[in-house]
RNA sequence: CGGGGAGUGGCGCAGCCUGGUAGCGCAUCUGGUUUGGGACCAGAGGGUCGCAGGUUCGAAUCCUGUCUCCCCGACCA
């Protein structure tokens, strides 16, 4: 993409209304727009992130087994009513009518809908286990939205549901999410710590946050140390994780008050700040009941389905991976992440001879399947390294008079040091 | 919802107290000089000061109402 056809209106300066580094950055660097308390448009730059999240995430639930569909946005307040969660859910929940004066809803989560619609279409045990997921957005009328997407009202998540014959089957679900979970962090260039957590109004007894470690977290986690020397790639990671102890800041402060106290003791015990980027339940037959599905066993005997769910906050991820990966210039990109991976500077736009060699390595990256964002803007130097610093793409080919006369351009990895290459072995090194 | 703060060109802000018809920096446009880490000179365009009502000869400024946004708290992917 040429940058003299593209839209990213990059700001020099923080907006005011920003007061968390992701929210500044993503703003400078034309990633999002707010058009509304906790509500924001995705521009090109940002939505090209977005997607790339999106596509880790979509990767790993697939290879996890579960199966991808879409459901709705906007959802019958009758389903709601089933489940008994229409009040339940309070005000968080956007109701609207339609022009018939029928009561609607703009989905804050799927369990009602997912269920419904698995149950259509199963009739005997050997239907199950499943897992479906769909990535979608969500609507949850926050009381204080904030932070930028860290705390929109309406944000991109991806939700997946598990339906298992039996409790233990349906906690082996858990556990497969459970580490697919931490590859999916993994691979976004994250260390998510995953934190029990109590199960709070989607009801049942098993449930884990995972929180990403940063500084500017919304909560703080206690954690014991050893957590940070598993390996997550080991086959009994899940086990390993959850064998030690780590809780949110309410939750712990329970555990220290109680006759027990904290099991960890001090001088292992670790406090960080966390952003919750994933959320986990299992709880049984509560929507399976609520909503009359089972399925015809073995033995004949209709079977109550045991069910999980598996919330990734995908816009948010964007936020906390920016949280967790930036410096004083801007954003700095985990590479499977990154919007485009090379920026082509051309340093001089109105030198014929310069602008000739950069635009013939813009053709050849491109035709090597490399993504790249060629600044070809007739701009200053500085302009344009601030620029690509800002919105952190992980290498910069610099591509100036004095080397073009030379052969060569400079290669540099976002925030690192600079490397004269010869012009013919850069695509070479990128592809 | 309780408490606090803010709405003035695209962004960051001043002006408001003490009414006299809007200003600064950045950005943008034009011309020129420049060019290896956010250039310089000259000129130009762009805002009925969130909205409504009121007071006044006159309102960004004073009064009333209202909308919106941000921050702290309770809640959450």
């Amino acid at each position: 993409m040429r940058l003299s056809r593209y839209f990213l209106p990059v700001l020099k300066e923080t907006p005011g209304d920003a007061v968390v580094v992701s929210h500044q950055l993503m703003l400078r660097a034309g990633l999002i727009r707010q058009t509304a308390a906790g509500i924001y448009a995705w521009l090109p730059l940002g939505l090209r992130i977005l997607r790339k999240i999106e596509a880790v995430v979509r990767e790993e639930q697939n290879r996890a087994g579960a199966l991808e569909i879409l459901m709705p946005t906007i959802q019958s307040a009758d389903l709601w009513q089933q489940s008994g969660r229409y009040e339940a859910y309070g005000p968080e929940m956007l109701r609207i009518k339609d022009r018939h004066g029928r009561d609607m809803l703009y989905g804050p989560t799927n369990e009602e809908v997912v269920t419904t619609i698995f149950a259509g279409g199963v009739r005997s045990y050997r239907d199950l286990p499943r897992n479906l997921y769909h990535i979608q957005w969500k609507f949850r009328d926050e009381v204080r939205p904030r932070f930028g997407v860290m705390r929109g009202r309406e944000f991109l998540m991806k939700d997946g549901y598990s339906f298992d014959l039996d409790v233990e089957s349906g906690q082996a679900s858990y556990r497969a999410i459970f580490a697919s979970y931490l590859k999916t962090f993994a691979r976004l260039g994250l260390k998510a710590v995953p934190v029990r957590a109590p199960t709070g109004p989607i009801g049942g007894d098993l449930s884990h946050e995972f929180h990403i470690l940063a500084d500017t977290g919304e909560s703080a986690i206690f954690y014991d140390a050893a957590l940070d020397d598993i390996d997550l790639d080991a086959p009994d990671a899940v086990e390993a994780l959850t064998a030690l102890y780590a809780m949110e800041e309410e939750e712990h402060a329970k555990v220290v008050a109680s006759a027990e106290g904290c099991p960890v003791p001090p001088e292992r015990l670790r406090t960080r700040r966390g952003i919750e980027v994933g959320h986990i339940f299992f709880f049984g037959d509560k929507y399976t009941a609520a909503f009359g599905m089972s399925v015809q066993g073995p033995d004949g005997q209709p079977v109550v389905p045991q069910m999980g769910s598996y919330g990734i906050g995908v816009s948010r991820l964007m936020a906390a991976i920016i949280e967790a990966s930036h410096d004083a210039a801007g954003i700095v990109w985990p590479e499977a992440v990154a919007p485009y991976k090379v920026a082509l500077i051309n340093l001089r736009a109105d030198d014929a001879t310069c602008a000739a060699a950069a635009d013939t390595l813009y053709a050849q990256l491109e035709a090597a399947g490399v993504e790249v964002l060629y600044d070809d803007r007739d701009e200053r130097g500085g302009a344009k390294f601030a620029t690509a610093d800002l919105i952190g793409l992980p290498w910069q080919v610099i591509v100036g008079p004095k080397g073009v006369a030379a052969g060569t351009v400079e290669l540099k990895r976002r925030g690192g040091e600079r490397e004269d290459v010869s012009i013919g072995a850069v695509v070479a090194r990128l592809a």
